[in-house]
DNA sequence: CTACAATCTCCAGCGACTAGAGGTTCAAGC
DNA sequence: GCTTGAACCTCTAGTCGCTGGAGATTGTAG
């Protein structure tokens, strides 16, 4: 049986965040010692393990419930499965490309100054001013 | 003089959102009407609208903050705001690479998935275990 | 048996808003 | 002048995914 702190060492999750995963209900609520610590089994960290990896993924917490649910019954279509990976993965999408639309700006502004004083200044400008910019979205 | 609803209209931020402005400080705290209602006037709207621009741009307040205090001293070297702006082009840089190699990896997940039952999910199973992933780092 | 690291619970804070409750004011139409 | 109702006011709480602190208790090594 593990201690939080060894369950934390053993997934890289930090003691207070387990415990915040109690409590939202994202991980069981943990069986405690006659002290009232939290005792953790091999399945738990199998859990953790993969809660951490989903977020290290973006995934939400919601959508890692579900995954979660999910893998609890092999026997069901990974349809579902499939869904949540997908759109999350077109939602990492939109962000890179707001993110390099942003970027583009930023660096047509940052390339523009010409280091002199605030009051000519590009980047000031540019953001004082909107239709200085090349992109309409961003 | 605007009220805080035309504000609102001419600038595209939501009237809750410059309220929230002036909590913070961001905007000046504007005089009022006999019945306690905002007024603003022209150099408030081009405050405003430099404050959402930059937003969309992606800078936080704190950056914006110094951002909109510079632009007040337009004698002054604009090598600060040229950092600010440097400074969070890389940070714009770094997340366009995080979020890149997780497309990589999620859309490897993605693709590899057979569509059949949870059990042999790919999906399921490299969340499972990192180490069936492509990269080390995402 | 003592020391002290680790754990416990509970509460507050982060950033940047957003939403709602419950009350007041402004402006237009009659 | 009066009524209506949209717009405004303040205040509080909620969002997401943690993170940190206070103050008390427990586990373990020497």
């Amino acid at each position: 049986m593990l201690s939080i702190g060894e369950l934390s060492r053993r997934t890289g999750v930090k003691v207070p965040t387990i415990r915040y995963y109690e409590q939202i209900g994202l991980m069981p609520l943990a069986p405690r010692t006659e002290g009232k610590q939290r005792r953790y089994g091999v399945d738990e960290a199998s859990r953790l393990n993969f809660i951490r990896h989903a977020r290290e993924l973006g995934f939400e917490v919601e959508a890692i419930r579900e995954l979660l649910q999910l893998s609890e019954k092999p026997d069901q279509s990974c349809a579902e499965a499939d869904a949540i990976a997908r759109r999350h993965m077109a939602e990492v999408e939109r962000r890179i490309d707001q993110l390099t639309a942003l970027r583009a700006e930023l660096q047509h502004m940052v390339e523009e100054c010409s280091h002199g004083r605030v009051g000519e200044c590009r980047v000031i400008q540019v953001l004082a001013d909107h239709s200085q910019c090349e992109h309409e979205r961003h």
